[in-house]
RNA sequence: GUUUCUGUAGCUCAGCUGGUUAGAGCGCUACCUUGACAUGGUAGAGGUCGAAGGUUCAAGUCCUUUCAGAAACACCA
């Protein structure tokens, strides 16, 4: 073995090497139980970023943990065509490379298109998956537009439109001008914006006035453009200002329509003017208000946000109307929103009804794709009635049939499904799945898997001409199937039999509402079972700073570049690429150049595996830190190495050895160690506690085995028995392999690459034989040894004391030492039995006990416990006022704490009501530490008459 | 505005249902190229647990208030 570990050479041949030969696949066992993990579909178009690397880690982990426990396990995964995102996608390569528009190609050649786009392109992200060591099973990989899946879209659209749970209605939706589509009110974000606010005055009618006599109101608005839709002005009732006008009317200027003034309480008295222009058509607080006082709707925008030529009136049902005519002034026609506003203003301006404008700081909602400002509009929309699916789904959280982890986002769920809204499914695009709804030439509609299906049903005559609707559903409708669509639903599968429920989902909390609710509700609906029982919700990665990672602040790490190893000059190029602004660029280049001035080193996956299970915690925030990475690289160099120093020393006796092994101390204690960190893993694993399972391997193996376990076995195979080489050999070799499988979950490509070299010394290993299929280990009561731990603890306790006595005056390790030890516990009798660990590891000539009443040499002194002291005779080199004075530091300590315990003790309150166990404990330390206090001052006297 | 989360060593974070002298990694200091590893070894320095009250025999841990940061939701005519 080379002295460290390549992992770009062996990682992939590795994985190539499991995936050939089928290990990802269910073992088909039904003695161990089933586990199953359904991946969250990533975007198709997608790449890997750090959350993926992050989340699928810690289902790797969980998915190698169970399949090693022997138990049937499936990790199904896929990806999501991602309707709006793909369609982007497509869109942007033909306008680049041929100059067309989807428009050019039509709908059919245009899906043609994507699908061309994804056979090529499409799923980079699996290849992906792959270099972080997924354990999926390949072979049922899947995709939301799969033929099956299609199916499972189709039967659950039509079985719920059936039970009136899906319906169509004119409603104002979140309506994207840019991308001409409708999208869910979570796919809007708000963002700041600096707007005005403009103060418009209406005239009242012919002999209206105000209380001061003016003839007009004046609305407070942020939307002139909109006026053209107004169908009332809003005060409130109790608005003594206003009150009386209720019942009266303005006459709408430009347009001269007249508008009746009604009372309301959404007219908040303290804001603006406390008068309020009604738009029902074009805000969804005024839609409400023209609900409850029976008010037209009027419509004025075009599909891309421009001043319609004609408004489109209707009454309150939505239906076509006349009660007021189309009129729109001829120079506002076609003209868009934002310069309509303008010359709304303008007109006001001139018929000298513009009162004044205010700057005002508002939030305005954008089409998280787009980016553009999204417009409330009023248009016809599938919708899924959500309040009865959320009924159970919420039951199904609060009786704990579905646990979330941390318990925390339970709150954020239930928050969201008590107010929950229906559910607009329906997208202007034509890559998804298209509705199954047809219409007649009336606009009647026909819902059914097929059209033939709904001219049976329907009983329709093949004269009748039907068309199917034009849109398609949202992306998160199929996936919201996706734990049994995925296991061949509406079939009755096999597969769906033994792994749904699934057992746990893996997400992060930015698409709870998205995904995980939806999903609750649909399984709950379709499968009268919850999709899985465990939701763990991991935090969100950020850089060092704590910032978001995002393409546009030009601070993502991307995975594979500390997998593999990146330039200084290609990762700027990356992280530069496609900028919407140059200056940007500037700045992003300048700061990759100085966080990064070599690049990335190639840490490899285990190394990056390592460090997102050290930080998966329960807080919400992750802030990525290269040095931790680096320090889990240096980890797995360290596993490496110690790999390699067992193996050099396979030749010194037999590592197979077992039976009646004359283990010594430090094998029992090693051993013992083992158990507790396998217990402490599972333990940790068990609840989800990947820093903590992390932590115990760690510890385990660098400060245990390493620091003391391989230094106890140099002694013994350089000068000791045979027997007791082959003791120290097994014990080596099988601590270690057991140690590989522990951490296999973690880190699978270096504990493969190493137990290929390891197992075949010591078991019988087949051709194809691989440590992933190997039993997990498990906790093994009769390989402790308690009595070994206590004394190799004392062991350790006087090496430390000793090294500590050679720092302290500055003598190098080829000084050899002689150690005297005053004992009344024995401790000295194991000392001596182990003297040539302790040579060796404190670099000592002579270890021998001496008389309590003795008389003292001159010497350095350290107390290991109430009944233990050591002494390294040192004339000549020990200061005597610096032993005093470290003596007398000690006294104090000591008194403190004796003092402490004393108090505490003679606390009566204390004593009455702490429990029996605690006040023992309190008890034993008082007694240890005015043992300890006297054995000082015994000590300080004998040094200080020296 | 409402709700939630976070605030522990210079940095990044552990610290379970309250019970020894608050831990780890990185960084820092000194020493060491000893036959697995300098991606290493040995020894060390470093914290009044954001602040103030309270509950309790006992609080980093529970409660209240407060400050700072973050997030989600809502609203702003």
């Amino acid at each position: 073995m080379d002295n460290t570990f390549d992992s770009n050479a062996s990682e992939q041949e590795i994985y190539r090497r499991w995936e050939e030969s089928g290990c990802f696949k269910p073992n088909g066992r039904t003695d161990r139980g089933a586990f199953c993990i359904a991946l969250p579909p990533p975007n198709v178009t997608g790449v890997l970023h750090m959350g993926h690397a992050f989340q699928q880690t810690i289902m790797d982990i969980l998915i190698r943990y169970h399949r090693m426990r022997g138990e049937n396990t499936l990790w199904q995964a896929g990806t999501d065509h991602a309707g709006i995102a793909t369609q982007m996608v497509v869109e942007r390569k033909i306008a680049a490379e041929e100059h067309k528009t989807r428009q050019d190609y039509g709908r059919e050649k245009f899906i043609e298109k994507v699908w061309e786009w994804k056979a090529k392109s499409g799923g980079a992200i699996t290849k992906q998956m792959r270099r972080l060591g997924d354990s999926v099973d390949w072979s049922r990989e899947r995709f939301t537009m799969d033929e099956g899946l299609s199916r499972a879209v189709r039967e659950v659209f039509v079985r719920l439109y059936d039970e009136n749970l899906i319906y169509r209605g004119k409603r104002l939706v979140n309506w994207d001008p840019k991308l001409r589509t409708a999208i869910s009110d979570l796919e809007v974000e708000n963002r700041e914006v600096q707007s005005h606010m403009w103060h418009l005055r209406y005239p009242l009618e012919k002999g209206v006035t105000t209380k001061d006599g003016k003839d007009y109101i004046i609305v407070a608005t942020t939307r002139p453009e909109t006026m053209f839709g107004d169908t009332a002005v809003a005060v409130n009732a109790k608005d003594p200002r206003y009150d009386y006008l209720i019942g009266k009317k303005v006459i709408l200027p430009l347009v001269n329509r007249p508008i009746p003034i009604v009372g309301d309480e959404h007219a908040d008295m303290t804001k603006g003017t406390g008068c309020v222009k009604i738009t029902p058509a074009h805000d969804f607080n005024d839609n409400e208000v023209g609900k409850r006082h029976s008010l037209p709707m009027i419509n004025v925008l075009t599909e891309d946000a421009r001043i319609v030529d004609k408004a489109e009136v209707y009454d309150i049902n939505g239906e076509p109307s006349d009660v007021y005519d189309s009129y729109i002034p001829e120079e506002f026609r076609g003209l868009d929103r934002y310069k309509a506003r303008d010359l709304v203003v303008e007109e006001f301006k001139k018929l000298g009804l513009l009162e004044k404008i205010e700057d005002h700081v508002m939030m305005q909602p954008y089409g998280d794709r787009g980016g553009v400002p999204i417009e409330p509009y009023l248009t016809s929309q599938w919708y899924v009635r959500t309040k009865p699916l959320a009924e159970p789904a919420i039951k199904a959280v609060e009786d704990g049939s579905i646990t979330f982890v941390p318990k925390q986002y339970e709150n954020m769920y239930f928050a969201w499904m008590r107010n929950i809204q229906d559910w607009c499914i329906s997208r202007q695009l034509w890559w998804g799945h298209r509705i199954p709804a047809w219409y007649d030439n009336d606009g009647k509609v026909y819902v059914g898997r097929s059209e033939e299906e709904v001219r049976s049903k329907y009983s329709l005559d093949s004269a009748v001409v039907l068309k199917q609707d034009q849109d398609v559903l949202d992306t998160w409708f199929s996936s919201a199937l996706w734990t049994f669509s995925t296991l061949g639903w509406p079939d009755d599968t096999p597969e769906l039999k033994t792994f749904h429920p699934t057992d746990v989902l893996v997400t992060g909390f930015d698409i709870i509402f998205f995904w995980v609710a939806r999903m609750i509700m649909m399984t709950l609906h379709f499968r009268h079972e919850v999709p899985f029982k465990t939701v763990y919700v991991t935090g969100l990665i950020r850089d060092e700073e704590g910032k978001k990672m995002s393409k546009s602040k030009g601070n993502v790490i991307d995975p594979l570049n500390m997998i593999e190893g990146i330039s200084i000059d290609q990762l700027v190029k990356n992280r530069t690429a496609n900028m919407m602004q140059p200056q940007m660029a500037e700045k992003v280049a300048k700061r990759t150049r100085k966080q990064f001035p070599n690049g990335i080193e190639a840490y490899g996956t285990d190394a990056l595996r390592f460090t997102l299970a050290a930080l998966a915690s329960t807080g919400r925030d992750i802030n990525w830190d290269m040095k931790r990475l680096e320090g889990y690289r240096n980890f797995c160099n360290k596993l490496w190495n110690a790999s390699r120093y067992v193996l050099m020393n396979k030749d010194k006796g037999n590592p197979k050895a077992e039976g009646n092994l004359k283990l010594s101390l430090a094998d029992r204690w090693i051993r013992t160690k083992l158990q507790y960190a396998i217990r402490d893993f599972r333990a940790a694993v068990d609840s989800y506690r990947f820093d903590q399972a992390a932590g115990v391997i760690y510890e385990f193996l660098w400060n245990q085995f390493c620091d003391w376990y391989l230094e106890l076995t140099k002694p013994v195979l350089w000068h000791g028995e045979q027997d007791e080489k082959d003791a120290a050999l097994s014990t080596l070799f099988h601590v270690l392999e057991t140690t590989l499988r522990l951490a296999h979950p973690i880190i699978p490509f270096i504990t493969e690459e190493i137990w290929q070299n390891i197992a075949p010394l010591i078991m019988d290993v087949k051709e194809g034989d691989t440590i992933m299929l190997k039993d997990f280990p498990e906790y093994d009561a009769s390989q402790v040894d308690e009595k070994a731990l206590k004394e190799q603890e004392f062991l350790k306790s006087f090496i430390i004391a000793v090294r500590n006595i050679r720092a302290e005056y500055n003598l190098s390790p080829t000084h050899k030492l002689s150690a005297l030890l005053i004992s009344s516990n024995g401790d000295d009798r194991i000392a001596e039995d182990n003297f040539r660990n302790l040579a060796q590891l404190a670099s000592l000539e002579s270890v021998s006990s001496l008389a309590k009443d003795a008389e003292r040499p001159f010497a350095a002194s350290r107390l290991l416990n109430a009944d233990t002291e050591v002494l390294v005779p040192l004339k000549g080199v020990v200061d005597k006022d610096q032993e005093l004075r470290r003596i007398d530091k000690e006294i104090e300590a000591r008194k403190n704490d004796v003092a402490r315990g004393e108090k505490k003790l003679s606390n009566q309150a204390f004593v009455g009501k702490a429990p029996a166990e605690v006040i023992g404990k309190e008890r034993q330390k008082l007694a240890d530490a005015k043992s300890e206090l006297q054995k000082l001052e015994a000590t300080r006297k004998q040094v200080e008459a020296l």
